[in-house]
DNA sequence: CTCACACTTAAGCATATGCTTAAGTTATGT
DNA sequence: ACATAACTTAAGCATATGCTTAAGTGTGAG
């Protein structure tokens, strides 16, 4: 977690683990405290209590302290930010394909 | 790299890295081998051709060896597989803070 | 045939990661 | 006040990661 320079960095290593991708799942539903997220998830509370940390981090989720339960709830910001870089390089792949398909079909021509 | 059981792992992981995003803007450009690749990435050899692994395994790259020059090109498979994902996700995102404003807006009236 | 080029493999090492358990801390119910 | 619930912090440890250098391997040029 040293290396979490860009902000990209961050998000797509946050997404990298199918157990933050699953509490991700479980907050999409509504929100949760963190004993909840941790239920279904097969460790210790303090684990999971650290995969929050590295989705918060993030922008993914956002906590708040209630009396003695933490809230999690999502974050919309930190997807569209992977969103945006994705499409954005699917814009040259596609490109490129075209390119290639019409440099294909030129050559038969 | 011994944890990439689901295919989001791999790809989401490949992502996470910025020397690893700056090969794939390369070869966006057009098909490299493995030393053009290598060239501005201030490390050795064999450290990039650990990187190539990460992205091919992730199905964002696709190589092949032509006498004795490894020729690397891009391979859209991976992000779409990641975009999908992600857009998945957002429509939750979304219709959760629809539901949120519209309670909110029904609490004022 | 020889040699250099472009990787490739292997070994090794410093550091980071992903947990764990145990010991706090704060808030709530009685 | 006291016990308990719900985290939180701290320490520690096994393993994984991300490099490195050094020693192969296979090709193409001369």
């Amino acid at each position: 977690m040293l290396k979490c320079e860009s902000r990209l960095d961050c998000v797509f290593h946050a997404l990298s683990d199918p157990g933050r991708r699953s509490m991700i799942d479980r907050l999409a539903v509504g929100p949760a405290s963190l004993g909840q997220l941790a239920a279904p998830l097969a460790m210790s509370l303090p684990a999971v209590q650290q995969h929050l940390g590295v989705l918060e981090r993030a922008g993914l989720v956002k906590t708040e302290k209630l009396g003695r339960v933490r809230q999690c709830r999502l974050d919309g910001d930190g997807v569209a930010f992977a969103e945006n870089w994705l499409a954005e390089r699917r814009l040259h792949w596609d490109r490129r394909f075209d390119r290639l398909e019409t440099h294909i079909k030129g050559d038969r021509t």
